[in-house]
DNA sequence: CGCTCGTTTGAGGATGGTCAAGGCTGGTGG
DNA sequence: CCACCAGCCTTGACCATCCTCAAACGAGCG
């Protein structure tokens, strides 16, 4: 808590200055694409485990690019509950927004590096240059799809479907069947829409019928690919 | 089921030929916005209830926009369960997507007036005119903050809350606590990712709240937004 | 007038939530 | 190096919500 409170303050000041002054030096040049630009233009800040990174309402005023750690995007109703609309893993750019206020809230789910690059300047840059542009509004298209499939999953797919669906997007994006998982049973509960106690039988339901290994339980290791597919509806 | 087959032939024939006629006669002149030069580039055509207008894994040659009726986009799993994600009234753009796949299916709710427009032209328009781009750009994220709200809805949200979230959403888009309803239960609970019966009970339920009247199964009138609102988390 | 499609209502049951307790693990300090 | 503690995870028993299956109802149309 106390970590993040630091971090917020840090981020307002001499880091703000240093992301703006590289933003102004470097996009005389041309960029060949946004990930490039990004990389020219924008400053890398580590965020503690839990520490915010931005919050509903705010304004958008950076585009943050993963490097290292994990990122979850969520909204909390005014009761307490949580939904989380994804995770964002290294390579990953969070918080593209075409409004100017962020809609959702993003915190660190384990000790993360970001790259952070002040907003303005990137679309500037896309008004002159129509890849970058293009870049921007598939990263947008992306996202929308994958937030389409999850409805899929919340809205049609019981306890199982969810948590092998989830395992499987996970598999694939780390490009390997042995997952590191960096969130607690809590927040894949909030992301498929679950409880922690469903979740938690559900692996290890998972587990007896040798579709899964949990060697431990941050680990997971997908052993009977073609029950999973299947198990995918 | 005949009639939806009818104008799926048309729409790959002389209507396919008119459409690009008026693409390439007409994106010589600026235009100054998005819903104008669709307006030029485009055509009228009609589509009766319940047919099709595009489906998951067609190209995606063309961009719609509701004039009037309505339309819904959808995915069905192999098992039939379908979850529509939205549903678009007269103003609204459908079928944008930045990939040349739709990775949805589209169908009409009832009988309804698109104007049909080829996708290709206007991306081009869109690299010329970084306006046009961000329009774009615009309605994906529009479309994107719409089906994230909707995953809150789903993952979090119990019956009789979904309900109430769907009224209120379909009173601020029509500007009226009438709201003539053109999508049967079926669809409202596959949207809200329930079943026809507990969509049903709970207009029934609110009903006898005094929340709302049913004049029509069709029709529903806002009474109690007071306590509407506090339904709605 | 009667048929059809969509909607409503009812009874019973399954899935996942709630509440509660116990276990494991990694980090900290003696 | 071990013991303890805190946080996270698992497991169990019970319960609520929503689903399933079934039937009746009603509005629109030939």
């Amino acid at each position: 808590m106390l970590m993040q409170q630091e971090s917020g303050k840090i981020r307002t000041s001499s880091f703000t200055r240093m992301i703006e002054r590289n933003a102004v030096s470097k996009t005389a040049g041309r960029q060949r694409n946004l990930h490039e630009a990004l990389e020219l233009m924008g400053a890398k800040i580590e965020y503690d485990r839990n520490s915010e990174i931005y919050g509903e309402g705010e304004s958008a005023e950076f585009i943050y690019k993963v490097i290292s750690g994990a990122v979850r995007v969520y909204k909390v109703l005014d009761d307490g509950r949580r939904q989380i609309n994804g995770f964002y893993l290294p390579g990953d750019i969070v918080g593209i927004e075409a409004s100017s206020e962020h809609n959702f809230s993003a915190e660190a789910v384990i000790k993360s590096r970001l790259l952070v690059v002040k907003r303005t300047p990137v679309l500037a840059l896309a008004t002159r240059q129509s890849e970058i542009a293009n870049e921007l509004w598939s990263i947008t298209a992306r996202e929308l799809d994958h937030v389409q499939n999850l409805m899929i999953t919340l809205g049609r797919k019981n306890a199982l479907e969810r948590v092998v669906a989830f395992l499987l997007e996970m598999a694939r994006r780390v490009h390997s069947f042995t997952i590191e998982l960096p969130m607690s049973r809590q927040d894949i509960a909030d992301y498929l829409g679950l409880t922690i106690e469903t979740v938690s039988r559900t692996f290890t339901q998972l587990e007896n019928e040798q579709a899964i290994e949990l060697p431990a339980s941050r680990r997971v290791v997908l052993r009977n690919r073609n029950l999973l597919s299947q198990l995918n509806a």
